[in-house]
DNA sequence: GTGACAATCTGTAACGTTTCAGTATATAGA
DNA sequence: TCTATATACTGAAACGTTACAGATTGTCAC
């Protein structure tokens, strides 16, 4: 092309980051052709889209996110709320890297919305969808009649919920079975001999709060052991709170002779209060507790424990929000993650 | 106003989400004016400005994130990178924590960039910088000489490191002072009567390795004490390994009477080790750990902790960021932080 | 040779914002 | 009265993308 450039085209040819300018000014074509090739539209020649496609892999173009999303809307970013203060630790880890995974290869970003005590839940959620900031949302710390899923759903902003709800409609979720998780466990402790069994629960505004103890409850029952009520605490409180009150029960009278717990961190305090009482872990009382990393065997060998993977529900929560982003019926975007068997590592 | 409203007007009054065209409707200006007294230019008059600002406040105006990007270049994110295998756990959920309550109340959003083993470190930091994706960038796991804050110090975006680097380059950073750790931990165990320690360190490529080896030797040296070595594996081993490796340690003639521990979970390993080799905590041998969230007294009460803040590290490193954007001297926005005295939980 | 039609490509406008280069109006200086 | 200057405001253009409504070919039937 030995015609003179014109500003158009020398711009285009600059050095900055390469545009859809750039590429059609490279190939000859337009702009919207470049656009169209790049994303195989049916009426762009097969050689044409190829060779845009060939040329924007060497030039390493990328879209401008700014660009798509002024354009179309779409913002190509999943967001996680969390609460700043009563979030498992290791859960917020793990989510995020199993989330990571799957958005990899994904043009999606992921955006971390955090709200605190202090704050109403909704409020994150109403920014996100005031503001129009993502694509997608994952929720935790679901609750039955949780507000923020019926929010999301009235705007039909496509969204996942760690945990179930329990209002009649329907949403992705990705769920541990707390049920099966405790039934388990219940009959695991019956298994060595434990009758009078303590569950240390979620906080009762949580969904999954009434699965455990419905699979407590319901297994206790059928092996006919009997509960001693722990309901002071559940696995929000603080350690000192939760140790506190173990000890208090466990010198009781009618102490019980096992434990279900709901949380790796609590269990360590209910096991100081265990101690703080003067009793012994594995002789006087038996704990079986989940954990999402492999750490509580070595806190006490004699911990029975079932294994929650954290990483697992970050990959899953972000498969359904993608997928219901793509089009695909929210109904099928469920999935619940059975409980390992209880595992004992003590070695006698 | 009775005059027919223009297709303009009428799509400017609509109910989507405001944009400065609805707010100059509204206000019966122009976009510009609109635009510049939100900004508080010097060029509007006071009591526009006062208007224009109501109104908007009024109708809940926000600033279209994607028309300032395509607009302006700045993104107003953060992006938090990390190591999706190595980093430590509570690490993660801390610092997002401290990151996000420092840009709780300014336009930023905080997105999370991941990495993972197999790839370059430089990988996503080249992804961040080639697609302008954020204002600013906060890195971990940072090395003496750093190829990420030397590849983004070329291009001038402003970024903050978790550890110090050692290039003869300034950029700001938020680190504990682990010399003072080390130091400290050896004072403490010399002090009740330890002589020969061993040192569970941070990984060698890391810069706060040396760090910690330093205050290490160096207290030795002061209180005569001798170091028993132990670098067959550091804190960015299994536990598995640790374990084992202590639990050979603890088995030889030479074995040492003191540990000095950089990690939480590498603490547990250590004390599991201690003990396969049928030795007792507090009688055979102490162990000074970090921690960072205040659990390991639970774990053992005879372990010896001292805390470190990441929440409190988070923090800084937005702020740090954040002043940089913001046009502070780079040198001016580094920090250290102090660790606590070693704390024995202990009662005899 | 004409019309119809498919195949392939293109220019323009718009998303919401900021910047640039103005335009009006009032005030003051001569 | 005229010009200069400051004050307060404005329209048009641009950032990079996609959607819409064409435009230009070539092929084929008749």
């Amino acid at each position: 092309m030995d015609r003179q450039q014109t500003e158009k085209d020398d711009e285009a040819s600059g050095q900055g980051r390469p545009t859809l300018k750039t590429l059609a000014f490279m190939t000859g074509l337009g702009v919207t052709t470049v656009s169209r090739a790049l994303k195989d539209a049916p009426e762009i020649g097969a050689e044409t889209r190829r060779r845009v496609q060939l040329v924007a892999k060497q030039i390493g173009y990328r879209p401008n996110r700014a660009g798509v999303r002024l354009r179309t809307g779409k913002t190509n970013v999943i967001s996680l709320v969390l609460n700043t203060e009563r979030e498992i630790m290791s859960f917020v880890s793990d989510i995020i890297y199993g989330v990571s995974e799957v958005i990899a290869d994904t043009p999606y970003h992921l955006i971390v919305t955090p709200y605190s005590r202090s704050q109403d839940p909704l409020d994150p959620i109403r920014y996100l969808v005031e503001t129009g900031s993502a694509d997608g949302v994952i929720i935790s710390r679901t609750q039955p009649n949780d507000p923020r899923a019926r929010y999301m759903l009235e705007r039909g902003i496509p969204f996942a919920t760690h945990g179930r709800t329990d209002m009649g409609l329907i949403h992705p979720y990705h769920d541990f079975d707390n049920y099966a998780f405790a039934a388990e466990a219940v009959r695991h402790l019956a298994g060595i001999g434990r009758r009078r069994l303590a569950l240390l629960a979620p906080p009762v505004e949580l969904t999954y709060h009434s699965h455990t103890l419905n699979g407590f409850t319901d297994a206790l029952s059928d092996v006919g052991a009997s509960e001693i009520p722990f309901n002071t605490v559940s696995i929000d409180h603080s350690i000192e709170q939760i140790r506190m009150r173990t000890a208090q029960l466990m010198r009781r009278e009618a102490r019980p002779d096992g434990f279900v717990s709901s949380a790796a961190a609590a269990t360590l305090a209910i096991v100081a209060g265990i101690e703080d009482a003067g009793l012994k872990l594995g002789r006087d009382v038996d704990v079986v507790s989940k954990q999402s990393s492999d750490l509580l065997h070595l806190f006490r060998r004699e911990l029975l424990v079932v294994n929650e993977n954290f990483r697992l529900a970050g990959a899953e929560l972000a498969r359904s929000v993608l997928g219901w982003i793509g089009g695909a019926a929210p109904g099928s975007l469920q999935s619940l993650s059975m409980p390992t068997e209880v595992l004992a590592y003590r070695r006698d």
